[in-house]
DNA sequence: GGTCGTTTTATAATCATTCTTATCCGATAA
DNA sequence: TTATCGGATAAGAATGATTATAAAACGACC
């Protein structure tokens, strides 16, 4: 997918964003890989049409679109690793901000419909579901 | 939370583990610690009993105990920062194991039960949900 | 075209985590 | 109890992802 640069320039200027050459082959990148790509990945991508550009040029777009929301995270967790010893049933509410977590009990999927959804092979033996929002603290702030 | 030595000794035994005082000391941290702490906290916790204790050691024991299933990881997803471009609503089905991320579609949250069991503050906003379970690959190894 | 603030580049620095190696300890058999 | 062996630990080096820094280049507005 290629965006004129036009059409680049009103999406950027309607999230605030400032328009480079580089920021419209990075995010055109991400667009196109239907997936969930690392900045290794995109970095790749980008460069087979601007050799010269930089990886951290690539983080700081990325980090860029996530935060004006163009791009969504997937790995919205605390970056680092978390312990849990609590092995009963729970699932865990994530700010998407702050990364804190939180347990919630209760059971509100509909495993009937899941399961229609997921495909062969794909085993749910443990079916932790982590729900994403926004803490209170957090949405005081925004 | 104290585990007696005979305690531990079992636990230990039902999994595969050798018994070590470390060992112990580790997990009776993690238990103790309603939360989900962070490899780092649990080492501050076990050198007050273990001054003489390595963050290495407390990381190979994390990974023990997560492995065996003592443990559940919160932070399930790949360790690097992945980026989506569909900002259509849908869901993400992620591999405990490998830490893959599929897409499914679907509508299979009760809504209604969930928001009783969010805490006030919480705003669900973006209410992306991860179902976390074994891919088929994964399966297969299994 | 000139100026100013922003972006990019290149590289150094940082942080979490894992690896390496030597040493130590727990479990088992004698 | 002691000898032995394999796995566990300690200490620190190494790795890999990400962020910070500073200088050069660029875009936007005049």
């Amino acid at each position: 997918m290629h965006l004129t640069h036009v059409q680049f320039r009103e999406l950027a200027a309607r999230h605030g964003l400032a328009v480079t050459h580089q920021r419209q082959v990075v995010y055109e990148a991400v667009i196109a890989s239907h997936g969930h790509y690392s900045p290794e990945d995109v970095y790749a991508a980008v460069r087979r049409r601007i050799p010269s550009i930089s990886l951290a040029t690539v983080y700081n777009n990325l980090r860029l679109f996530i935060e004006c929301g163009l791009l969504r995270e997937v790995t919205p967790h605390a970056s680092t690793l978390r312990v849990d010893g609590n092995l009963e049933p729970h699932h865990h509410l994530v700010c998407s901000r702050c990364k804190s977590v939180q347990d919630i009990e209760g059971e509100f999927i509909d495993f009937k419909r899941l399961s229609r959804h997921v495909p062969d092979g794909f085993d749910l033996t443990q079916p932790l579901v982590e729900v994403f929002g926004l803490c209170r603290r957090c949405r005081a702030k925004a």
